[in-house]
DNA sequence: ACTTGACTTAGAGCGCGCTCCAACTCCCAG
DNA sequence: CTGGGAGTTGGAGCGCGCTCTAAGTCAAGT
C-alpha cells in the first residue's frame, strides 16, 4: 500500500503519517518499495487505525510511544501494555464522566433561555 | 473579590483570568479597587465558572467569546445564545459518543492482552 | 523530450490555550 | 526605611499536534 492509500484508509494525511512515523509510533518503519517511496504492509494499516482510534480517544503522542515501544519489545511486555491501556481506559471514562456533568449545566442554560424566550422570566 | 480568590475558586490561575479577560470573555472588565486591582463582583465569578464548564466540555475560546458577545448585547439575544448552547450541547453529546466507541476498541485489546498473559494464545 | 503526478527529505510554521517574564506600583509590617 | 507580598502591564515563550514548504527524485504518458 501507499502512503496515500493508507491516509485514505484511515484518515489521516500522508503528511500526519510520515510525522507519526518521525515521532516512533510505527512497529518498524514501513519498508521502501526500489522507488525510495514507503510501502505499508496490512499491518501497518491496521496499526495505524488502532492509533487513530487511541488519538481519539484522547490519548497523547508520547503516550502512543510509549505502547508502541512495549509492542515493538515483545511479547514479554503484554503486561505492561495491558496496564498503559487501562490507565487510559479510566482517563477516557473520567472523561466522559465529566463532559455528561457539564452537559448538565449546558442543558440547564438552555432551558434558561427557552423559559426566557417564552416570556416566563 | 480579588484576582486571587477568584482564582483559587474557579481553579483558573490569575494568569488565566486575565488571559480570558483580555480574550474578551468577561461580560464587562471587572472594576478596579483605589490601587487600581480588579475587584471581582459575585456575577463575574459566577459567570467564570460558567466559562470553565463550557471549556472543560471543549467549547473553544472563540466560541466563549462569541457566546459572551451576545451575553453583552443583552436580552435581545437569548435566542442566538440558545442556538449556540444548543449547537455545543451537540458537539459535547457526539464527542462523548466517539469516546465511548473508542472505549471499546480499548476494552477489546485489553481483554486481548489478558488472555494472553494467562497464555490462552 | 517534456509534463504530470506521486512520492521523498529536512526543517519551518501555525493555531490553540495557556503560562510566564520583566519591570513596575502599591501597601503594610517590622 | 526596608522588606515582602499582591497586584499591574505588554509582550514573549511554550507544548502539543499537526501542517506545510522547498527542493528534489522517479516513473509513466504523449
Amino acid at each position: 500500500m501507499t502512503i496515500a492509500q493508507v491516509a485514505q484508509r484511515t484518515g489521516l494525511t500522508a503528511h500526519t503519517l510520515r510525522y507519526y512515523e518521525r515521532a516512533g509510533l510505527m512497529l518498524e518503519p514501513p519498508p521502501r518499495g526500489d522507488n525510495g517511496h514507503r510501502r505499508y504492509t496490512e499491518r501497518d494499516a491496521d496499526w495505524i487505525a488502532l492509533l487513530t482510534r487511541l488519538r481519539a480517544s484522547g490519548m497523547s503522542i508520547a503516550a502512543m510511544r510509549r505502547y508502541a515501544e512495549l509492542a515493538r519489545r515483545g511479547q514479554g511486555t503484554y503486561a505492561a501494555r495491558k496496564e498503559l491501556l487501562e490507565a487510559h481506559r479510566a482517563e477516557v471514562i473520567a472523561k466522559i464522566e465529566q463532559l455528561r456533568s457539564d452537559l448538565e449545566t449546558v442543558d440547564y442554560k438552555i432551558d434558561l433561555y427557552r423559559r426566557r424566550i417564552r416570556g416566563e422570566e
